[in-house]
DNA sequence: GACTAAGCGAGACGGTACGTCTTGTCTTCAC
DNA sequence: GTGAAGACAAGACGTACCGTCTCGCTTAGTC
């Protein structure tokens, strides 16, 4: 027990909600680029000193607030079949980054090359959870013989969720439903002819 | 035909080099993020203006400082199997990428995520080039009967090099020889037992 | 008399000591003007709500840090000669003022010019009791026939020193002993010949 | 001879003249305490930095400004009688402190005690002319018989002018003709009976 | 040989945002 | 009710770069 209670004017909830609100509608109005910790502070009716002492930068924030307004949804459903599961995963992970989502996933991925903190952030938050019920579904489509069993469930995942992200991020290609079909033919049956 | 030659000086090639060679010994040392027109232009003894007359900003100028630098390397060996072909590709991108070259192509591809020119200016000096080497091992591979006659080259390209850049990018798993074989099993294989 | 003892906890003595304590220190250290009440707060492991409860402001707190540590010193010895008593006084306060006091006087008096209170609190603490002994010292040289009977006491006072805190705020000359000699000859016998 | 003229773009007048005009506007408003660099940008319509090439700090720009738009005027009438010369220089003096640019020279006077380079240039630029003009009066009295020839004319201008800065900086009592009488016979005559 | 482009270095300019500092107020808990 | 701790809104600090705009100077054709 650390036996007392820490001494000091408590942390106002009001000025964290209003400093994740104002991130996250400028998030969306703006980007994360052109997003500023002065230009949260000024619409969010706080001080910047509030933010700083909270948040290590706007990288770490933009993700909070992300995660705060949007993340809550998207869980993924589990019937008998991993083959099934997985490829409705895969659909709407596509449908999802075809919507409004994608672009913040895209930027802040890509913010992330340059902040650490930022991308350790969105991972643990973000993906982690995504790739723990894909890994879910993987082992329970080895133990059931629909998958080979000596494969590395990390690699197999990299598979199928790094093509999608790729497109996302690199390729110009779209992420649509003919492409999350023929991604699950291709990466579920292999490339190799025999 | 325009006829008359161009009046006035000729661009200054001493210029361009000295740019692209400040530009690139920043990027090294300092990193994407932390590139400035300002420095570049500082280190090169050259005004602002002669940068900002030539490309459009600062993303731009780092890939084409990068490709000037870097890129005349990597070339792909070509053998009579597809297979072989495509495993020694994934090798050699995996090296290359656990190297400092890694690095650049990461901050390129964040980067890319808020500044269209940039995203533009490296996927088509860089990735693209590749994808088309990549391409065109598959379809040899269809063509001999090594690999499945119906897939989408696309698709199947994405599966395999998007596992790699899903690592380079997002996971914190490193790209080593285990990986890139594994990976190879997988995609090659497929994933479901059949 | 209200009857009633004041309620509540006694203002701390320990807090007070502790808090002139840190000013006057850092009054020394780092000068007047890179004085805050922050600061103050921190080295005297006070809150900074018992400062602002207590003093108006950084500038009267200061004076009263000041008054505190230097002033209790400081008085002017008196004899049978007014004339030399004066002179003694200029010599006094000449020397004083060579000394680390004369920083304190320069930037009380300086830092009072935009800090009315300040300056009240100065002047009343610090500068009238001398000004009301030099007026003590005038008064008795006109009585006894040494000094002219017309003149105003607060001009000649202003006039004797003025000279020293011109020189003090504003000229660059030092306030050596030369300079008070030839003042004092200056002031006492005129500048007009005759 | 340098022989190269300076290269690079000319500073702008308009900028100068601007945030001249600017910094003594909100000098007259709100005083020098609550004069701010940002506030001299925003008002004249100019970046922090144009301000910062070009003075060190507030204090010296508010000096330059002060200088720009009140000093040219105020000089000393000169006659055949020093004593009449000097009377007449105090009485000027007295006067224009009375006004507005009293405010403005206890300001930066005060300010000075804790700014090197603003006192540097304030004394520079305001107190030392006007102390050269009035050296020279005394000089000339002393020269034609008027004032005592073995005086140091520094300390007897200390003397006659201190207790005027004195009044304006330290002492309540006002500047008013009666004063500057007053301290003309004590000065002039000397305050011992003889 | 003069004229007319355009390129070039230098660097001033109006801005935006940074991350820090201090102000004076408010809130909480301990005494 | 006092006091230590510390959160809060506000706003200025001085710095770094942005992208644009003069400058005066080289080049190169074109007349």
């Amino acid at each position: 027990m650390t036996g007392h209670a820490a001494p000091g004017r408590k942390r106002s909830d009001a000025a964290r909600r209003a400093i994740l609100d104002a991130t996250f509608r400028l998030l969306e109005q703006e980007g994360f680029d052109r997003l500023s910790i002065e230009g949260v502070a000024s619409l969010a009716g706080v001080g910047k000193t509030t933010i700083y002492r909270w948040w290590p930068g706007k990288g770490v924030l933009a993700v909070e607030a992300f995660l705060d307004a949007v993340a809550p949804a998207i869980a993924f459903p589990s019937t008998a079949s991993a083959r099934a599961d997985l490829l409705s995963q895969m659909r709407l992970l596509a449908e999802i980054y075809r919507g409004p989502t994608g672009r913040f996933v895209r930027e802040m991925i890509g913010a992330g090359q340059s902040d650490p903190d930022m991308r350790e952030a969105f991972i643990e938050g973000f993906l982690a959870p995504r790739r723990e019920a894909a890994r879910e579904v993987f082992r329970r489509g080895q133990a059931n013989g629909e998958f080979r069993p000596g494969l590395d469930p990390d690699v197999a995942i990299d598979s199928v969720y790094g093509a999608i992200y790729y497109r996302l991020l690199v390729s110009s290609g779209s992420i649509d439903d003919g492409f999350v079909e023929e991604l699950g033919k291709t990466a579920l049956n292999g490339i190799a002819l025999h």
